[in-house]
DNA sequence: CTTATTAGATGACGTTCGTCATGATAATCA
DNA sequence: TGATTATCATGACGAACGTCATCTAATAAG
């Protein structure tokens, strides 16, 4: 079966879009190629013509997540104004975002298993992660630079770090008393 | 081939252990059933007999894991005395912690993939913070029980995502900064 | 309109996965 | 000592893995 150059395309960021999600949501080893492109609505024959490894499509998808995140958060960071920090931990920290780590921050779902590889996916989440911080930079509060990035910093790793427990707590309860604590801990307010 | 009681006992303890190290490194479906045995110097084939799934073993491992994390961080809890925080901060955000992922936290490893599931595993990682967050609230400075609760989750999650970070970054001076960012907020001190 | 190109389906490859049935052998116990 | 028991090895199973060769049909190019 052939395809329109536009449908081909269409097809093609579909199938990105797909793994963007899926990645998140079960991991990078939880997702096969096959189940991949079934979800996208093709089989698994057409893959390696378009992208050349399962290792090679983890990084596109990644770097598109990442990306379409940092608008996201900047976006944000524009319309909150001064109050830009503690927007940020009320959406970041939200039992919504919890429940949705398909559509959620790259970070909190597979900085863990980018730590453990070497290569595309591994910088990509380098590169991410170092314009992440540099975005919190300009919204922290504090008096120099060297000061405001550290905060940044472990601002952002508080986030992280909170997302990853409120989604391991099993007891709903205690899940959200930990966004509760991370909301009041890194955004200023709650 | 048989074997004596006690090494038969000593075998099936080494498999745990094997198995709380692989899986802490590659994550859980990085490491196999077949990979794991031979790691513990036994083939696949008495796997069933000893546990009866890879999930069983899981729930095995990550509960050894996260009880002798307890008793490591009591331990240090009771040596330090007043400076018990800093010292947490300085040993967990410590370089040989972040290069040492096999030896090192459970939760900075395996958090965000038992947050996936629904089992067993899930239920001991959510125990196992439950405790954690406990042992750190009589650690943590502040007045009033409720106010040091929130801090000991936000400073858990503060050193757990900074972990995660640094492991992440690719560039070793970027992960330093990351690590050193980590224990001046969250370790009160460096 | 004809021809060449190419997106994607079909199907298969060698591995590895989790799981289990069976067999050999040595420790245990009568 | 002899019978029993239980541990681990051997080997195999179906399924899913990542990867690739091949075939098709319809689009793009002439």
């Amino acid at each position: 079966m052939r395809v329109t150059r536009a449908q081909a395309a269409e097809n093609r960021a579909r199938v990105v879009e797909v793994a963007s999600r899926l990645f998140r949501e079960r991991g990078f080893d939880g997702v096969g190629v096959d189940s991949l492109m079934q979800e996208a609505g093709l089989t698994h024959g057409g893959f390696y013509r378009a992208f050349g490894s399962k290792e090679a499509l983890a990084a596109e998808a990644c770097a598109g997540t990442l990306q379409a995140s940092a608008e996201h958060w900047s976006r944000l960071i524009e319309d909150a104004g001064p109050d830009a920090l503690a927007a940020i931990a009320q959406r970041y920290l939200s039992p919504r975002h919890r429940d949705a780590p398909g559509e959620g921050c790259a970070f909190a779902a597979l900085a863990v298993e980018a730590g453990r590889r070497d290569g595309p996916v591994r910088k990509t989440f380098s590169q991410g992660l170092k314009a992440a911080i540099e975005r919190l930079t300009r919204v922290v509060p504090g008096r120099g630079a060297a000061a405001r990035r550290e905060k940044a910093i472990a601002t952002f790793a508080g986030l992280v770090g909170t997302l990853v427990l409120a989604r391991a707590a099993d007891d709903p309860a205690f899940s959200e008393e930990i966004l509760a604590a991370g909301r009041k801990a890194f955004g200023g307010t709650d």
